[in-house]
DNA sequence: CTGTTAGCGCGTTCAG
DNA sequence: CTGAACGCGCTAACAG
């Protein structure tokens, strides 16, 4: 293994020299510099993050928390491009990142989790997937012990910034451009999950548009679960003529029951990711870029461990239109 | 925060003593361990990690490297299953895991690879879904710069043991039962992937059963996907009577085209996963306990760390007789 | 601008 | 059986 004091030696310069050049510290002479960096080239150095936790109190471990979607499917997808947005950007700033999953800190109380992530010499930390039910995780939050940044939840304070898209505009543009593209005035909305953030922001948005265009809205809480927005859809999709979802796997459970009951109604999901499609239908969705917004989230998340304070980060989104063909997988 | 110190103090003795409680050497007495261990608890003291890492030569940080099925829809569970039986086991054993997935390690090669882990302090290493085409991780096994547990791949060498059940002997198993149950003597099988270790281990068995009961075998390869399982029985279960599945959601995607033929096949899977099912189909299949795999494989590398050396770990497997219900998540 | 000195929190000798 | 002393690899203050 080689340290810093090889590079030190291998450079003929002291090792805190050689960690004021890998930190970029600002006063250094471009020639040391130089041949600093041309040892650690040659040595093949890599500092050791583990020591420099240790020896740092200004340093970047950083938890990764997230709430995998074990129970519906294919939404894996999803959370991989939110874990990977996020690592990839935490090894462009030289963060350590620990990936920790919601089950693994069940039964554990808020003292529990910050001794172990004091242990860990963790100081900020991701959250994703967060309901408003994780009472525990609120509480780790409220506690400010450390910085977060919560994704997809309004949680703010001094340590706590949160990073999402506008949800209730999303819906609300998604919905309208549905309905003005096939006139419709009674809108059946399949939202999420009842302890989901999201899902009432998403709302707001769906209100909104039904107090402006004199909709009449029938709203359904779908759990983000396929085989619910089938059911639903069997229920009250006659009755309506629009069917909104909170989800593009909810979109073909919808999608799924119209074509059981042999009629059609326009559906729109929201997500816009490629999921295991269905049945030939062209579903309007709200596309975010999940990667993107988890690079952000953990660049929100240096900054505020550099001394920054919490706040909103709101990400754009687009609207697209998906043709789900005939593949189960 | 508390540290080694503070419970030295707390205690009235050093903190070397300390350590040698929280790490159960042997030389203590029972007085002065009793002593330490009550400060222990009234400062609620948890050991930093970080240092211990750095400090013992001997240490115990352990990369998790998971191969997640993002493809096929709902082996997430399985997944989880592991995550969580090798990271309590670590908990229990006192190892700090970092879970690292494949898609993070793309394009990275054997060495770039092995000195981020070295920059982690990571000694050991379990690997979870490795094809025979992940080329860099047999690199990196091969080098031996770390000890490794593989689950499900039968690599072994001094530094790496491998664990999983007998996949040859489960699959013969499951399809004599089936068979004998129901009698037939033309089997349409449909194994994994192609680059699968499992998938000819799991081959072999059903040569040995077709040998021994001179059945006619015709094997495809549906590759672990629903949907292509769905498309072989297609074409292929109308001429034969018997159909073994290398996977459950497999065996659903055959029992689904069934319906769709209007004909009845006895068919199994393999896994004994709680899938989201169909049809009232009754399925037999090979259970393994994949927390368990995983927690053995934890205690594996922790006796390698410990100077054992590589080996072969067999684990039992159970068969089950699985009702699937209409029922899609 | 650079090197020296002192820790970070802990594990590990080695006297006593 | 216990504790003082040293060092892991690195960063942070301070001299120079």
């Amino acid at each position: 293994m080689v340290s810093i004091k090889d590079v030190a030696r291998h450079a003929g310069v002291a090792a805190s020299t050689v960690s004021k050049v890998i930190n970029h510290y600002p006063n250094v002479s471009r020639a040391t510099k130089e041949k600093v960096e041309k040892a650690v080239k040659e040595l093949n150095f890599v500092p050791n993050s583990v020591a420099a936790a240790l020896s740092s109190k200004h340093t970047s471990r950083v938890a990764l928390i997230v709430n995998l979607n074990v129970e519906a499917q294919a939404v894996d997808e999803i959370d991989m491009r939110y874990i990977s947005g996020a690592i990839n950007k935490a090894m462009e700033l030289g963060i350590d990142v620990i990936t920790l999953f919601f089950f693994m800190l069940r039964g554990k109380s808020s003292e529990e989790i910050t001794r172990y992530l004091k242990s860990q010499s963790i100081t900020g930390i991701i959250i994703y997937g967060l309901s408003k039910e994780d009472y525990v995780l609120h509480d780790l939050i409220a506690e400010q012990n450390f910085k977060f940044v919560v994704i997809d939840a309004p949680l703010m304070n001094e340590q706590t910034s949160c990073v999402s898209i506008d949800h209730t505009s999303g819906q609300y543009d998604v919905a309208k451009k549905t309905i003005l593209e096939n006139e419709g005035d009674k809108v059946l909305y399949i939202a999420g999950k009842k302890n989901g953030y999201v899902t009432f922001e998403r709302i707001d948005g769906m209100k909104k548009l039904a107090e402006e265009m004199d909709l009449k809205l029938d709203i359904r809480f779908g759990e983000f679960s396929e085989l619910e927005a089938r059911k639903i859809t069997l229920e009250h999709g006659e009755e309506n003529n629009i069917i909104v979802c909170a989800s593009d796997l909810m979109a073909i459970g919808a999608a799924k029951a119209l074509n059981e009951m042999d009629i059609f109604r326009p559906v729109c999901g929201f997500d816009g990711a490629m999921l295991m499609g269905y049945v030939g239908w062209k579903i309007n969705s709200v596309r975010q870029d999940f990667s993107g917004l988890s690079a952000k989230a953990m660049e929100e998340l240096y900054t505020l461990l550099n001394g920054g304070k919490g706040r909103m980060v709101c990400m754009p989104y687009t609207l697209v239109q998906i043709d789900y063909m005939d593949v189960l997988i």
